[in-house]
DNA sequence: GATATATATGTAAAGGATTACATTCAAATA
DNA sequence: TATTTGAATGTAATCCTTTACATATATATC
């Protein structure tokens, strides 16, 4: 079907060594000859064949991108959709493929990892929802795979990461809803070892001390970042606790809030974390902190392209904004 | 670093040949020796090398899925992850991997299809978002490159699709609202060329037409399915046209004519399509149509496999789903 | 028991590139 | 002009499987 090397070599008089090199080193070939194949090239309209390529180089061009596919992951999809497109754009702008799967739940989160590493199928990964402790980064040290994560955890020295600075996006919401004059703020936060979760609450806290306010323990809970137990929080603390404003570590988990609230006819300024689309459309709006996903996949696909170039890139922390709505505006 | 076939072959005391044998037609090889050879691909964990693999056979067990990058199919996203576990899910199960990338807005949209097949990349695609004369559709059949389509155009006995049944779906939505003893129903259209668009029409002339309803052209009006120009034809509407309920081709339609309704202070029964999250969190929520997308998934992946393998399998229609809310339920 | 047939296994080519090493050729130096 | 040096090109091995064909072994038939 498509000609081979071989075939191109042929027809330009040249050697298949020659060829290969005016592809990928032309700076070691002649401008003639340089020119002379490039035209057998274009002529024929020849792609060297990835398989033998890859399996000759050991260069795969192959990125693997396993997906959490827990439904919290796929209301979030639409800002991960933005995500996905700036890993594949740029990825593929380097001549990189993107080789998705589903992550199977009920097994070690490294099985998939293992299956498309030992095809040898892969050049290196990105890793989505991170957590502390896990697993997978040190499968894929100890097997020397490249990769970039997208989320930090504590100890974050021995490898690379794309991380929006979770820290000071809850700082901005946490700030935004003193200035409203709330001091008791109930934090819902997610499950503990959610690196995201983590560091928001060290924003949260950071906030709170700065404005001198002494941080009542009653008023972090953690959940599942689900609607329902948001909801069943809410429903509890009003009962319980003192409090009088909430900030919620996801947008569904702040829905739930803003929904227990309505049950029980209260009102009080509530903030999310992520602007998924729903949040523009509830009513109230939901004020929330929106990561910039699509620079962050271009990030991320950025620095794993420099690794697998055998460069050592910096990690990056991209700055959170804060996005204000009804859900607060209303009590300014 | 992995162990390679010869390796295998050496320590099982067999021939290459024999081992590939028991991996893939193990029937051709004596229980004996196939134990023998199993023991020892399991003890060493060895895993066929896809690129040597994908060389020799001409199988690269990859399908690829090219992504719409409009903003429009990003809301639409939550969904459609479903979609892809439906598809990635199936094509894991069979071996096969699934390919990603962005189409690239601007160019032919053959160009990315093009890439991967010139590459040898590829057994096969699923195609979405079709349109009529899709020129992708011919493309790939003059390629003999299998693949199935989401959705159908009119033509559609030269290839295998998986489609839901978009008309039933209309025909449901529209019978819904006569129900609620509407004849007047302004229907909100997408692209002309849209095949999902064509088929929801014609079930909802179908359903009008039933009920002796004569049909008024006024009535249908083609968009591209956003939210803001959807609210403008509902404000002009309101002005020039008689009616007094709104079937719209996409849920964010829907939405711009609930806030073109809610603007003016009009009250009307609306229905959408598709489910989107927001739909369920929209005030009112919002009465529409369900597509069962993991089903959908599944279903195109498992057609595109027995393809794969040299069969014929038919195209599949799959039922739509009346999702009934408060958008319309207020009228009861 | 000899022959024909079927089954199991082995040998080696092929798939299509990259690349270490060898060779040729031209320019630079003495 | 003879010699050295460096760049351009070619040769052939290599990556790891699969598979057509050849051979060996077991089974069935006469």
């Amino acid at each position: 079907m498509n000609p081979s090397i071989a075939k191109i070599a042929e027809i330009a008089g040249v050697s298949t060594a020659t060829v290969s090199r005016v592809i990928n080193n032309p700076e070691k070939v002649t401008e003639k000859t340089r020119r002379r194949v490039m035209q057998v090239i274009n002529e024929f309209g020849y792609v060297p064949n990835e398989f033998a390529r890859g399996l000759r180089s050991q260069k795969k061009n192959m990125v693997g991108m396993i997906i959490p596919s827990n439904k919290a992951y796929f209301l979030y999809f639409p800002s991960f959709s933005y995500f996905l497109k700036g890993v594949t754009e740029t990825l593929a702008s380097e001549g990189y493929y993107t080789i998705i799967s589903m992550e199977e739940s009920g097994v070690d989160p490294r099985t998939s990892y293992k299956n498309l590493i030992s095809k040898n199928l892969i050049d290196g990964f990105i890793l989505l929802e991170l957590r502390e402790n896990d697993p997978r980064i040190e499968y894929l040290i100890d097997h020397s795979i490249n990769f970039v994560t997208i989320g930090r955890t504590k100890k974050n020295d021995s490898y690379t990461y794309v991380d929006l600075d979770n820290s000071q996006g809850a700082y901005l919401a946490t700030k935004h809803l003193l200035s409203l004059n709330r001091s008791k703020i109930l934090f819902i936060s997610g499950e503990k070892k959610d690196c995201c979760c983590i560091h928001r609450q060290e924003g949260y806290l950071r906030a709170l001390e700065e404005s001198g306010i002494i941080i009542d323990n009653e008023l972090i809970v953690n959940s599942d970042s689900s609607e329902d137990m948001s909801f069943n929080i809410v429903a509890r603390a009003l009962n319980q606790t003192d409090f009088d404003s909430i900030f919620a570590v996801s947008d569904m988990a702040a829905i739930g809030a803003l929904k227990a609230l309505e049950f029980f006819d209260k009102k009080m300024p509530v903030i999310g974390f992520d602007d998924i689309p729903i949040s523009r459309y509830f009513k109230p709006p939901l004020t929330t902190v929106r990561q910039p996903m699509q620079e962050m996949g271009k990030l991320s696909a950025d620095l794993l392209i420099r690794k697998l170039n055998g460069e050592k890139p910096k990690s990056e922390l991209v700055d959170a904004e804060l996005i204000k709505r009804e859900s607060t505006l209303r009590f300014l």
